[in-house]
DNA sequence: AATTAACGTGACATTTTTGTGACAAGCCGT
DNA sequence: ACGGCTTGTCACAAAAATGTCACGTTAATT
Protein backbone atom coordinates (compact mmCIF):
# COMPACT_ATOMS: atom_id res chain seq x y z
CA UNK A 1 0.00 0.00 0.00
CA UNK A 2 0.77 3.16 -0.70
CA UNK A 3 -0.22 5.54 1.86
CA UNK A 4 -0.75 5.16 5.96
CA UNK A 5 -3.02 4.99 8.11
CA UNK A 6 -2.83 7.61 11.38
CA UNK A 7 -2.98 6.52 15.09
CA UNK A 8 -4.22 8.70 17.14
CA UNK A 9 -3.84 6.59 20.71
CA UNK A 10 -2.14 7.89 24.25
CA UNK A 11 -1.14 4.88 25.79
CA UNK A 12 2.58 4.49 24.69
CA UNK A 13 2.71 0.87 24.96
CA UNK A 14 -0.97 0.14 22.70
CA UNK A 15 -0.13 2.21 20.07
CA UNK A 16 3.11 1.16 20.11
CA UNK A 17 1.88 -2.61 19.62
CA UNK A 18 -1.00 -1.15 17.20
CA UNK A 19 1.90 0.69 14.76
CA UNK A 20 3.99 -2.80 15.13
CA UNK A 21 1.09 -5.05 14.07
CA UNK A 22 0.36 -2.33 10.98
CA UNK A 23 3.44 -2.75 9.92
CA UNK A 24 3.97 -6.30 9.96
CA UNK A 25 0.75 -6.46 7.93
CA UNK A 26 2.36 -4.11 5.35
CA UNK A 27 0.56 -1.13 5.88
CA UNK A 28 2.61 2.03 6.69
CA UNK A 29 1.90 4.57 9.76
CA UNK A 30 1.89 7.29 11.50
CA UNK A 31 1.76 7.48 15.46
CA UNK A 32 -0.05 10.75 17.13
CA UNK A 33 -0.35 10.54 21.18
CA UNK A 34 -2.96 13.19 21.33
CA UNK A 35 -5.08 15.78 19.37
CA UNK A 36 -2.71 18.17 18.58
CA UNK A 37 -0.36 15.51 17.31
CA UNK A 38 -3.31 13.90 15.32
CA UNK A 39 -4.04 17.46 13.78
CA UNK A 40 -0.45 18.04 12.82
CA UNK A 41 -0.71 14.99 10.79
CA UNK A 42 -4.08 15.42 9.17
CA UNK A 43 -2.00 17.02 6.23
CA UNK A 44 -1.28 16.15 2.87
CA UNK A 45 -0.79 13.18 1.84
CA UNK A 46 -3.91 12.77 4.48
CA UNK A 47 -3.90 9.26 6.26
CA UNK A 48 -5.86 6.15 4.25
CA UNK A 49 -7.41 5.63 7.58
CA UNK A 50 -7.61 6.67 10.95
CA UNK A 51 -7.49 4.75 14.42
CA UNK A 52 -8.61 6.98 16.66
CA UNK A 53 -8.56 6.27 20.25
CA UNK A 54 -11.86 7.35 22.19
CA UNK A 55 -11.19 8.62 25.14
CA UNK A 56 -7.96 10.94 24.34
CA UNK A 57 -6.55 13.56 26.86
CA UNK A 58 -7.47 17.34 26.47
CA UNK A 59 -10.15 16.52 24.14
CA UNK A 60 -12.38 13.52 23.01
CA UNK A 61 -11.62 11.50 20.25
CA UNK A 62 -15.30 11.99 18.81
CA UNK A 63 -15.08 15.91 18.69
CA UNK A 64 -11.59 15.05 16.67
CA UNK A 65 -13.70 12.39 14.24
CA UNK A 66 -17.00 14.91 13.99
CA UNK A 67 -14.68 17.92 13.23
CA UNK A 68 -12.94 15.47 10.84
CA UNK A 69 -16.22 14.46 9.27
CA UNK A 70 -17.40 17.91 8.73
CA UNK A 71 -14.23 19.30 6.77
CA UNK A 72 -14.36 19.10 3.02
CA UNK A 73 -11.19 18.14 2.57
CA UNK A 74 -11.25 15.29 5.50
CA UNK A 75 -14.40 14.06 5.46
CA UNK A 76 -13.18 10.75 2.89
CA UNK A 77 -11.18 9.58 5.18
CA UNK A 78 -11.88 6.36 6.72
CA UNK A 79 -11.83 6.69 10.78
CA UNK A 80 -12.15 3.43 13.21
CA UNK A 81 -12.57 4.50 16.90
CA UNK A 82 -11.33 2.40 19.62
CA UNK A 83 -13.02 2.09 22.68
CA UNK A 84 -12.36 1.17 25.95
CA UNK A 85 -14.85 -0.83 26.76
CA UNK A 86 -18.04 -2.08 24.60
CA UNK A 87 -20.53 0.95 25.69
CA UNK A 88 -23.32 1.04 23.99
CA UNK A 89 -23.77 4.93 24.53
CA UNK A 90 -20.07 5.44 23.09
CA UNK A 91 -20.75 2.99 20.01
CA UNK A 92 -23.95 5.30 18.85
CA UNK A 93 -22.12 8.81 19.88
CA UNK A 94 -19.06 7.64 17.26
CA UNK A 95 -21.39 6.39 14.79
CA UNK A 96 -23.30 9.95 15.05
CA UNK A 97 -20.16 11.20 14.49
CA UNK A 98 -19.94 9.51 11.30
CA UNK A 99 -16.75 7.21 11.90
CA UNK A 100 -16.71 3.70 9.74
CA UNK A 101 -16.41 1.41 12.39
CA UNK A 102 -15.62 0.80 15.82
CA UNK A 103 -13.22 -1.57 17.57
CA UNK A 104 -13.53 -2.44 21.42
CA UNK A 105 -10.64 -2.61 23.47
CA UNK A 106 -8.37 -5.10 24.03
CA UNK A 107 -8.94 -6.67 20.52
CA UNK A 108 -6.89 -9.02 18.82
CA UNK A 109 -4.44 -8.12 16.13
CA UNK A 110 -6.72 -10.25 14.07
CA UNK A 111 -9.31 -8.58 14.57
CA UNK A 112 -8.19 -5.43 13.87
CA UNK A 113 -6.74 -5.85 10.85
CA UNK A 114 -9.43 -7.05 9.89
CA UNK A 115 -11.60 -4.37 10.71
CA UNK A 116 -9.17 -2.17 9.07
CA UNK A 117 -9.14 -4.16 5.58
CA UNK A 118 -13.01 -4.45 6.20
CA UNK A 119 -13.21 -0.46 6.14
CA UNK A 120 -10.78 0.17 3.66
CA UNK A 121 -11.97 -2.50 1.05
CA UNK A 122 -15.54 -0.51 1.43
CA UNK A 123 -14.24 3.10 0.95
CA UNK A 124 -11.22 2.50 -1.56
CA UNK A 125 -10.64 -1.38 -2.47
CA UNK A 126 -7.86 0.05 -4.82
CA UNK A 127 -5.89 0.71 -1.71
CA UNK A 128 -5.55 -3.00 -1.16
CA UNK A 129 -3.40 -3.98 -3.64
CA UNK A 130 -4.79 -6.63 -5.25
CA UNK A 131 -3.83 -7.41 -8.92
CA UNK A 132 -5.86 -6.05 -11.34
CA UNK A 133 -6.16 -8.04 -14.88
CA UNK A 134 -8.56 -6.46 -17.89
CA UNK A 135 -8.34 -8.45 -21.65
CA UNK A 136 -5.27 -9.81 -21.16
CA UNK A 137 -3.50 -7.15 -19.25
CA UNK A 138 -2.35 -7.68 -15.73
CA UNK A 139 -1.27 -5.12 -13.42
CA UNK A 140 0.13 -6.45 -10.07
CA UNK A 141 0.44 -2.95 -7.46
CA UNK A 142 2.59 -5.32 -5.09
CA UNK A 143 5.56 -6.12 -7.07
CA UNK A 144 4.65 -3.77 -9.88
CA UNK A 145 4.90 -5.98 -12.80
CA UNK A 146 2.90 -5.34 -15.33
CA UNK A 147 2.24 -7.64 -18.52
CA UNK A 148 0.08 -8.13 -21.68
CA UNK A 149 -0.35 -11.56 -22.25
CA UNK A 150 2.61 -12.57 -20.55
CA UNK A 151 4.94 -9.44 -22.43
CA UNK A 152 6.44 -7.37 -19.49
CA UNK A 153 5.32 -3.87 -20.02
CA UNK A 154 7.68 -0.81 -18.89
CA UNK A 155 6.10 1.91 -17.60
CA UNK A 156 7.63 5.13 -15.90
CA UNK A 157 5.67 5.76 -12.17
CA UNK A 158 3.51 8.27 -13.78
CA UNK A 159 2.25 5.81 -16.57
CA UNK A 160 1.78 3.10 -14.15
CA UNK A 161 -0.26 4.85 -11.55
CA UNK A 162 -2.21 6.05 -15.12
CA UNK A 163 -2.86 2.50 -15.75
CA UNK A 164 -3.80 1.44 -12.78
CA UNK A 165 -6.26 4.25 -12.20
CA UNK A 166 -7.61 3.39 -15.60
CA UNK A 167 -8.20 -0.21 -14.75
CA UNK A 168 -9.93 0.04 -12.08
CA UNK A 169 -11.82 2.79 -13.57
CA UNK A 170 -13.23 1.13 -16.90
CA UNK A 171 -15.68 2.36 -19.54
CA UNK A 172 -15.98 5.47 -18.30
CA UNK A 173 -14.70 9.01 -19.88
CA UNK A 174 -12.68 10.90 -17.53
CA UNK A 175 -11.67 14.49 -18.30
CA UNK A 176 -8.38 15.95 -17.86
CA UNK A 177 -9.14 17.43 -14.55
CA UNK A 178 -10.32 14.16 -12.99
CA UNK A 179 -7.46 12.21 -14.30
CA UNK A 180 -4.73 15.11 -12.98
CA UNK A 181 -7.29 14.58 -9.78
CA UNK A 182 -6.62 11.19 -9.39
CA UNK A 183 -3.35 10.21 -10.70
CA UNK A 184 -1.45 13.39 -9.91
CA UNK A 185 -3.28 14.16 -7.21
CA UNK A 186 -5.23 16.99 -6.03
CA UNK A 187 -3.62 20.41 -5.87
CA UNK A 188 -1.04 20.13 -8.56
CA UNK A 189 -0.34 22.83 -11.36
CA UNK A 190 0.20 20.99 -14.08
CA UNK A 191 -1.10 21.66 -17.68
CA UNK A 192 -4.20 19.49 -18.93
CA UNK A 193 -2.23 19.15 -22.33
CA UNK A 194 0.12 16.67 -19.94
CA UNK A 195 -2.48 14.63 -19.76
CA UNK A 196 -2.21 14.16 -23.17
CA UNK A 197 1.38 13.38 -23.31
CA UNK A 198 0.86 10.79 -20.83
CA UNK A 199 -1.90 8.81 -22.42
CA UNK A 200 0.10 8.93 -25.57
CA UNK A 201 3.14 6.90 -24.02
CA UNK A 202 0.90 5.03 -22.13
CA UNK A 203 -0.96 4.00 -25.25
CA UNK A 204 2.72 3.48 -27.16
CA UNK A 205 4.16 0.99 -23.96
CA UNK A 206 0.40 -0.94 -24.43
CA UNK A 207 0.10 -1.08 -28.48
CA UNK A 208 3.98 -1.44 -28.47
CA UNK A 209 3.80 -4.62 -29.80
CA UNK A 210 0.70 -4.58 -31.45
CA UNK A 211 -2.20 -5.09 -29.18
CA UNK A 212 -5.22 -3.65 -28.85
CA UNK A 213 -6.15 -0.40 -28.10
CA UNK A 214 -7.42 0.14 -24.57
CA UNK A 215 -7.35 3.85 -24.66
CA UNK A 216 -10.24 5.56 -26.53
CA UNK A 217 -10.17 9.49 -26.74
CA UNK A 218 -13.63 11.03 -26.74
CA UNK A 219 -13.43 14.28 -28.40
CA UNK A 220 -14.08 17.66 -26.05
CA UNK A 221 -15.20 14.92 -23.30
CA UNK A 222 -11.41 13.17 -22.11
CA UNK A 223 -10.60 9.63 -22.14
CA UNK A 224 -12.22 6.21 -21.09
CA UNK A 225 -10.67 3.04 -20.65
CA UNK A 226 -12.43 0.15 -22.34
CA UNK A 227 -11.40 -3.51 -24.14
CA UNK A 228 -13.05 -2.69 -27.39
CA UNK A 229 -14.28 -0.24 -29.38
CA UNK A 230 -17.70 -0.75 -31.62
CA UNK A 231 -17.57 1.37 -34.23
CA UNK A 232 -20.50 2.95 -35.14
CA UNK A 233 -21.69 3.74 -38.50
CA UNK A 234 -23.68 6.87 -38.71
CA UNK B 1 23.24 -22.98 18.53
CA UNK B 2 23.94 -19.65 16.45
CA UNK B 3 20.89 -17.61 17.48
CA UNK B 4 19.66 -15.87 20.65
CA UNK B 5 16.77 -15.87 23.46
CA UNK B 6 15.16 -12.58 24.00
CA UNK B 7 14.25 -12.74 27.59
CA UNK B 8 11.56 -10.39 28.29
CA UNK B 9 11.24 -9.22 32.00
CA UNK B 10 10.72 -6.19 33.66
CA UNK B 11 12.53 -7.75 37.55
CA UNK B 12 16.28 -6.63 36.79
CA UNK B 13 17.84 -9.38 39.17
CA UNK B 14 15.49 -11.91 37.46
CA UNK B 15 15.99 -10.89 34.15
CA UNK B 16 19.88 -11.13 34.80
CA UNK B 17 19.71 -14.23 37.13
CA UNK B 18 18.06 -15.97 33.39
CA UNK B 19 20.53 -14.45 31.01
CA UNK B 20 22.90 -15.46 33.30
CA UNK B 21 21.56 -19.28 33.36
CA UNK B 22 21.20 -19.03 29.81
CA UNK B 23 24.87 -18.10 28.94
CA UNK B 24 26.14 -20.85 31.24
CA UNK B 25 24.36 -23.51 29.25
CA UNK B 26 25.44 -22.11 26.03
CA UNK B 27 22.81 -20.34 24.79
CA UNK B 28 22.87 -16.28 23.27
CA UNK B 29 20.49 -13.69 25.01
CA UNK B 30 19.13 -10.85 24.65
CA UNK B 31 17.68 -8.70 27.38
CA UNK B 32 14.59 -7.05 27.33
CA UNK B 33 12.76 -5.03 30.03
CA UNK B 34 9.39 -3.82 28.81
CA UNK B 35 7.22 -4.43 25.82
CA UNK B 36 8.89 -1.66 23.24
CA UNK B 37 12.58 -2.98 24.11
CA UNK B 38 11.03 -6.38 23.36
CA UNK B 39 9.95 -5.34 19.85
CA UNK B 40 12.87 -3.25 19.32
CA UNK B 41 14.69 -6.96 19.43
CA UNK B 42 11.84 -8.79 17.66
CA UNK B 43 12.87 -8.04 13.76
CA UNK B 44 15.68 -10.35 11.62
CA UNK B 45 17.67 -11.94 12.81
CA UNK B 46 14.83 -13.25 14.85
CA UNK B 47 15.41 -15.32 17.98
CA UNK B 48 14.95 -18.48 18.63
CA UNK B 49 12.81 -18.33 21.28
CA UNK B 50 10.91 -15.71 23.92
CA UNK B 51 11.11 -15.70 27.15
CA UNK B 52 7.91 -13.49 28.26
CA UNK B 53 7.31 -12.56 31.63
CA UNK B 54 3.21 -12.31 32.45
CA UNK B 55 3.09 -9.13 34.12
CA UNK B 56 4.94 -6.42 32.26
CA UNK B 57 4.70 -3.20 33.03
CA UNK B 58 2.48 -0.85 30.15
CA UNK B 59 0.75 -3.91 29.12
CA UNK B 60 0.51 -7.74 29.66
CA UNK B 61 3.01 -10.37 27.96
CA UNK B 62 0.03 -11.98 26.77
CA UNK B 63 -0.96 -9.29 24.16
CA UNK B 64 2.33 -9.18 22.77
CA UNK B 65 2.38 -13.32 22.48
CA UNK B 66 -0.82 -12.87 20.73
CA UNK B 67 0.72 -10.41 18.22
CA UNK B 68 3.84 -12.72 18.12
CA UNK B 69 1.26 -15.63 16.73
CA UNK B 70 -0.79 -14.01 14.77
CA UNK B 71 1.61 -12.53 12.43
CA UNK B 72 3.26 -13.90 9.54
CA UNK B 73 7.05 -13.51 10.01
CA UNK B 74 7.28 -13.84 14.31
CA UNK B 75 4.51 -16.74 14.98
CA UNK B 76 6.84 -19.61 14.39
CA UNK B 77 8.89 -18.07 17.02
CA UNK B 78 8.60 -20.17 20.43
CA UNK B 79 7.30 -18.41 23.45
CA UNK B 80 7.71 -19.86 26.84
CA UNK B 81 5.94 -17.43 29.33
CA UNK B 82 6.97 -16.86 32.83
CA UNK B 83 3.88 -16.57 35.38
CA UNK B 84 4.38 -15.52 38.82
CA UNK B 85 2.24 -18.31 40.10
CA UNK B 86 -0.23 -20.87 39.05
CA UNK B 87 -2.86 -19.32 38.14
CA UNK B 88 -5.30 -21.72 35.95
CA UNK B 89 -6.52 -18.68 34.45
CA UNK B 90 -3.90 -17.12 33.22
CA UNK B 91 -2.42 -20.75 31.93
CA UNK B 92 -5.50 -21.18 29.82
CA UNK B 93 -5.34 -17.50 28.65
CA UNK B 94 -1.40 -17.74 27.86
CA UNK B 95 -2.05 -21.12 25.87
CA UNK B 96 -5.07 -19.60 23.85
CA UNK B 97 -2.66 -17.03 22.53
CA UNK B 98 -0.50 -19.58 21.16
CA UNK B 99 2.32 -19.85 23.67
CA UNK B 100 4.20 -23.03 23.58
CA UNK B 101 4.97 -23.74 26.40
CA UNK B 102 5.08 -21.70 30.58
CA UNK B 103 7.15 -21.92 33.42
CA UNK B 104 5.98 -20.59 36.96
CA UNK B 105 8.22 -18.68 39.17
CA UNK B 106 9.95 -19.25 41.16
CA UNK B 107 11.44 -22.03 38.81
CA UNK B 108 14.95 -23.94 39.29
CA UNK B 109 17.68 -22.86 36.74
CA UNK B 110 17.34 -27.30 35.96
CA UNK B 111 13.70 -26.72 35.33
CA UNK B 112 14.20 -23.37 32.95
CA UNK B 113 16.93 -25.18 30.98
CA UNK B 114 14.92 -28.68 30.24
CA UNK B 115 11.71 -26.49 29.37
CA UNK B 116 13.83 -24.33 26.67
CA UNK B 117 14.98 -27.57 25.53
CA UNK B 118 12.14 -29.73 25.44
CA UNK B 119 10.82 -26.48 23.26
CA UNK B 120 13.32 -25.82 20.90
CA UNK B 121 13.68 -29.81 20.53
CA UNK B 122 9.69 -29.55 19.41
CA UNK B 123 10.50 -26.86 17.14
CA UNK B 124 13.69 -27.24 16.15
CA UNK B 125 12.91 -29.22 13.02
CA UNK B 126 11.14 -26.29 11.31
CA UNK B 127 13.62 -23.64 12.89
CA UNK B 128 17.21 -24.68 13.07
CA UNK B 129 16.74 -26.05 9.05
CA UNK B 130 15.05 -23.26 7.64
CA UNK B 131 17.45 -23.05 4.57
CA UNK B 132 16.20 -20.35 1.97
CA UNK B 133 16.48 -21.51 -1.77
CA UNK B 134 15.44 -19.08 -5.37
CA UNK B 135 16.79 -19.81 -8.38
CA UNK B 136 20.29 -21.67 -7.55
CA UNK B 137 20.33 -18.97 -4.97
CA UNK B 138 20.73 -20.79 -1.36
CA UNK B 139 21.60 -18.91 2.04
CA UNK B 140 21.60 -20.66 5.03
CA UNK B 141 20.72 -18.14 7.64
CA UNK B 142 22.15 -20.81 10.61
CA UNK B 143 25.67 -21.13 8.90
CA UNK B 144 25.38 -18.24 7.32
CA UNK B 145 26.52 -19.53 4.10
CA UNK B 146 25.48 -18.34 0.99
CA UNK B 147 26.05 -20.15 -2.37
CA UNK B 148 25.07 -19.00 -5.70
CA UNK B 149 24.81 -22.48 -8.28
CA UNK B 150 27.69 -23.89 -5.71
CA UNK B 151 29.68 -20.94 -6.08
CA UNK B 152 30.22 -19.06 -2.08
CA UNK B 153 29.47 -15.42 -1.57
CA UNK B 154 31.26 -13.68 0.84
CA UNK B 155 28.63 -10.84 2.36
CA UNK B 156 28.76 -8.81 5.03
CA UNK B 157 26.39 -8.70 8.02
CA UNK B 158 23.83 -5.94 6.67
CA UNK B 159 24.05 -7.64 2.87
CA UNK B 160 23.41 -11.15 4.20
CA UNK B 161 20.16 -9.72 6.46
CA UNK B 162 19.34 -8.28 3.16
CA UNK B 163 19.19 -10.98 1.15
CA UNK B 164 18.04 -12.96 3.86
CA UNK B 165 14.58 -10.92 3.62
CA UNK B 166 14.85 -10.52 -0.14
CA UNK B 167 14.92 -14.21 -0.33
CA UNK B 168 12.03 -14.47 2.02
CA UNK B 169 9.54 -11.10 0.75
CA UNK B 170 10.07 -12.18 -2.97
CA UNK B 171 8.28 -10.48 -6.31
CA UNK B 172 7.17 -7.54 -4.16
CA UNK B 173 8.51 -4.07 -4.13
CA UNK B 174 9.39 -2.73 -1.10
CA UNK B 175 10.56 0.70 -0.45
CA UNK B 176 14.08 2.18 1.52
CA UNK B 177 11.89 3.08 4.71
CA UNK B 178 10.38 -0.51 4.44
CA UNK B 179 14.00 -2.29 3.91
CA UNK B 180 15.06 0.04 6.55
CA UNK B 181 12.42 -1.32 9.27
CA UNK B 182 12.92 -4.95 8.23
CA UNK B 183 16.81 -5.29 7.45
CA UNK B 184 17.95 -2.48 9.98
CA UNK B 185 15.16 -2.46 12.09
CA UNK B 186 12.66 -0.07 13.25
CA UNK B 187 13.50 2.88 15.06
CA UNK B 188 16.71 3.37 12.93
CA UNK B 189 18.30 6.59 11.70
CA UNK B 190 19.74 6.00 8.83
CA UNK B 191 19.28 7.82 5.53
CA UNK B 192 17.37 6.07 2.86
CA UNK B 193 20.16 6.10 0.21
CA UNK B 194 22.09 3.49 2.22
CA UNK B 195 20.14 1.16 1.15
CA UNK B 196 21.00 2.39 -2.34
CA UNK B 197 24.44 1.35 -1.73
CA UNK B 198 23.75 -1.70 0.49
CA UNK B 199 21.95 -2.84 -3.06
CA UNK B 200 24.87 -2.46 -4.79
CA UNK B 201 27.12 -4.34 -2.57
CA UNK B 202 24.74 -7.04 -2.67
CA UNK B 203 24.21 -7.03 -6.50
CA UNK B 204 27.96 -6.77 -6.88
CA UNK B 205 28.44 -9.71 -4.63
CA UNK B 206 25.67 -11.75 -6.98
CA UNK B 207 26.63 -10.86 -10.47
CA UNK B 208 29.87 -10.47 -9.63
CA UNK B 209 30.44 -13.60 -11.17
CA UNK B 210 28.06 -12.67 -14.13
CA UNK B 211 25.06 -14.05 -12.89
CA UNK B 212 20.95 -13.07 -13.23
CA UNK B 213 19.85 -9.67 -11.86
CA UNK B 214 17.78 -10.64 -9.00
CA UNK B 215 17.42 -7.15 -7.63
CA UNK B 216 15.37 -4.86 -9.53
CA UNK B 217 14.81 -1.24 -9.57
CA UNK B 218 11.51 0.10 -9.25
CA UNK B 219 11.49 3.79 -10.01
CA UNK B 220 9.68 5.90 -7.38
CA UNK B 221 9.21 2.72 -5.64
CA UNK B 222 11.83 0.75 -4.01
CA UNK B 223 13.37 -2.00 -4.76
CA UNK B 224 12.17 -5.55 -6.07
CA UNK B 225 13.28 -9.31 -5.32
CA UNK B 226 12.26 -11.73 -8.05
CA UNK B 227 13.66 -14.46 -10.47
CA UNK B 228 13.78 -13.13 -13.86
CA UNK B 229 12.18 -9.82 -15.72
CA UNK B 230 11.34 -10.44 -19.15
CA UNK B 231 12.06 -7.47 -21.50
CA UNK B 232 9.62 -5.81 -23.29
CA UNK B 233 10.87 -4.86 -26.71
CA UNK B 234 8.74 -1.36 -27.51
C1' DA C 1 -14.13 22.67 -49.16
C1' DA C 2 -12.68 25.85 -45.81
C1' DT C 3 -12.30 26.87 -41.09
C1' DT C 4 -11.69 25.99 -36.49
C1' DA C 5 -11.02 23.45 -32.40
C1' DA C 6 -9.29 19.26 -30.32
C1' DC C 7 -6.04 15.83 -30.25
C1' DG C 8 -1.51 13.19 -31.59
C1' DT C 9 3.31 13.19 -31.61
C1' DG C 10 8.15 14.01 -31.49
C1' DA C 11 11.59 16.70 -29.36
C1' DC C 12 13.75 19.02 -25.57
C1' DA C 13 15.18 21.09 -21.09
C1' DT C 14 14.55 20.40 -16.55
C1' DT C 15 13.93 17.93 -12.61
C1' DT C 16 14.02 13.79 -10.07
C1' DT C 17 15.85 9.48 -9.04
C1' DT C 18 19.34 6.09 -8.89
C1' DG C 19 24.23 4.16 -9.63
C1' DT C 20 28.84 4.31 -8.09
C1' DG C 21 33.30 5.18 -6.16
C1' DA C 22 35.55 7.04 -2.29
C1' DC C 23 36.15 7.89 2.51
C1' DA C 24 36.09 8.17 7.48
C1' DA C 25 34.30 6.40 11.72
C1' DG C 26 33.34 2.37 14.34
C1' DC C 27 34.02 -2.43 15.56
C1' DC C 28 36.67 -6.55 16.53
C1' DG C 29 40.09 -9.76 17.15
C1' DT C 30 45.08 -9.83 17.48
C1' DA D 1 47.33 0.24 19.86
C1' DC D 2 47.26 -1.81 15.37
C1' DG D 3 45.27 -3.60 10.97
C1' DG D 4 41.34 -5.50 8.62
C1' DC D 5 36.61 -5.39 7.90
C1' DT D 6 32.10 -3.39 7.92
C1' DT D 7 29.15 0.43 7.53
C1' DG D 8 26.91 4.88 6.83
C1' DT D 9 27.33 9.02 4.30
C1' DC D 10 28.67 12.03 0.75
C1' DA D 11 29.65 13.90 -3.93
C1' DC D 12 29.40 13.31 -8.44
C1' DA D 13 27.92 10.71 -12.63
C1' DA D 14 24.42 8.50 -15.07
C1' DA D 15 19.90 7.43 -16.18
C1' DA D 16 15.20 7.97 -16.25
C1' DA D 17 11.09 10.53 -15.80
C1' DT D 18 8.41 14.59 -16.39
C1' DG D 19 6.17 18.77 -18.08
C1' DT D 20 5.90 21.84 -21.82
C1' DC D 21 6.13 23.36 -26.40
C1' DA D 22 5.71 23.37 -31.50
C1' DC D 23 3.84 21.44 -35.13
C1' DG D 24 1.34 17.80 -37.63
C1' DT D 25 -3.33 15.35 -37.90
C1' DT D 26 -7.80 14.54 -37.30
C1' DA D 27 -12.51 15.54 -36.58
C1' DA D 28 -16.36 18.59 -36.17
C1' DT D 29 -18.62 22.81 -37.91
C1' DT D 30 -19.88 26.17 -41.19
Amino acid sequence: MSGYILVVEDETPIREMITFVLEQNGFNSVEASDIKQAMDNIVEPYPDLILLDWMLPGGTGVKLAQSLKQNEFTRNIPIIMLTARADEDDKVKGLDAGVDDYVTKPFSPKELIARIKAVIRRVSPTLLAEKVEFHGLKLDPVSHHVTIHNDALELGPTEFRLLHFFMTHTERVYSREQLLDNVWGTNVYVEDRTVDVHIRRLRKAISGAGHDEFIQTVRGAGYRFSGKVKKHIA
